[in-house]
DNA sequence: AGGCGCTTGTGAAGTCGTGCACAAATCGCG
DNA sequence: CGCGATTTGTGCACGACTTCACAAGCGCCT
């Protein structure tokens, strides 16, 4: 609460205010309140109540409390938190104050997408640099930028001050991409291809399944496939009446997301 | 995930073997299993122990005894698991022995790489139908499936028996796509979208969001970065930058891939 | 047949995360 | 200036998950 530096002690004069050490959870939900208060100030709000933030991220509003009570006190009682303030601060404790660049690898089927994708650069990336193995690829330009090859790597690693790599190889690729991007100074990686990934201590690693989000909804399925004996809403037990509120008004185009 | 039927397990006097109530965080585990033992499997191995599959997933060795004896005793003592046996188990457990059809909604950058995605394909699942909001976009093909009006989605989702649908457009088009997948029946959604969606009970949300992967990464660079400068505090030690290393820290067999 | 080494399955303890409930703090108003 | 309405920050209890440690079971070798 009244604790603007915890950490303990920390006799680094200008130096950085030390991050608190956040419970991982707290770590992984942060990034959805700030998508949430970034809405928030877009529609005009000044402050929000835990309550009305916790409804727009999907959490209940004690977590979220406690969530932002980690990172200092930042709140009004009898007020709530002030939108602008908390989203400096949250991308303050998140490192998004700088924009951070990213190498990513692999240009195939994912690998466009994911250069292309907007949301990296509306919320604090900077994808630097393409690369990938297949010299056939090597020279195209996707979203203004030329596709390196990745014995070059290290070199533009270096130049860009690049700590963060997403790989989006084939599986049988990513551990040799991995080494490399180790041996290249990153300390992040963002892992897209199905395998497990080694990599020395120190060096942080995440990993993103399609196929297994939806192996995980499937077991649901068949879970309440499993349970459901009688209920009317049957697989396709017929042509039940839409209620007909739900019209696509708000559909846009599908741009590239 | 969430919303998990409350416990009073009713009548159903030993019909089916009722599928266990696992843990969810078992359960989230069970797809990385599989893909460690399809790959054991390939690579000629019959049997295989807690401890190498526990290495092939990159989890402890204790903890996924513990998740396999959740689906019962499948193990051999002295000897271990039987590769074919474990599969067959976990499949039907996750519900994969019949190949699901997913419906994709949103032909924008991501959902063709979706569309394209092999992975999709063979590890049980089938996507059955593309939908798409824009007009110009209907009709196209992509990997052997033309895109339709969202509009058609009821019709389709009944004639497919499609469970599963999977949202990769932009935010401002996510709850209404939601409401629409589940007005045709659909009881489990993948959201690539940014933004948190509001569905009845008894309908499962997974979310993926890219840049909040990045945003943890970021938060754990910032915080390696403010630690270079201070003393090592904790039980996980300074990071010791072992610089000349390349090479993974485990000697463990790296599952053929 | 019996002992020995290996591996599973699991009780128990420890750790982490969640949600409730409430005191403390702040604002607005009479 | 004090009071009530409101909302934050947090102590505490509970539940979920992880990890340890070990008895029980299995196959092989002598």
């Amino acid at each position: 609460m009244s604790q603007q530096r915890p950490g303990g002690q920390s006799g680094q004069p200008g130096a950085v205010p030390a991050l608190p050490d956040l419970p991982e959870a707290t770590v992984a939900r942060l990034p959805e309140y700030l998508r949430a208060l970034h809405n928030l100030a877009e529609t005009g709000h000044d402050t929000v109540s835990s309550e009305g933030l916790a409804a727009a991220a999907g959490v209940n509003s004690a977590k979220l409390r406690k969530d932002l009570s980690h990172l200092g006190s930042y709140g009004t009682r009898g007020v709530g938190y002030d939108v602008a303030l908390l989203i400096e601060q949250i991308e303050y404790v998140l490192g998004l104050t700088q924009r951070r660049a990213v190498a990513l690898v692999g240009v195939g089927n994912l690998g466009h997408a994911l250069a292309g994708y907007a949301g990296f650069a509306t919320r604090g990336f900077r994808i630097a640099a393409l690369f990938d193995a297949d010299p056939s690829r090597v020279g195209e330009q996707i979203s203004g930028l030329v596709v390196r090859h990745i014995e070059d790597l290290a070199e533009i690693a270096a130049a860009e001050s690049i700590a963060i790599g997403v790989i989006a190889t084939p599986a049988a690729a990513a551990q040799s991409v991995a080494d490399q991007l180790v041996a290249a100074g990153v300390t992040s990686i963002l892992n897209f291809a199905p395998c497990v990934l080694s990599v020395p201590e120190g060096v942080d690693v995440r990993k993103v399944d399609l196929a297994i989000e939806l192996q995980i909804l499937s077991f649901h399925e068949h879970r309440k496939a499993s349970l459901t004996s009688l209920p009317a809403t049957g697989p396709t037990g017929g042509l039940t009446a839409l209620p007909g509120g739900l019209s696509a008004t708000g559909t846009e185009e599908a741009v590239g997301t």
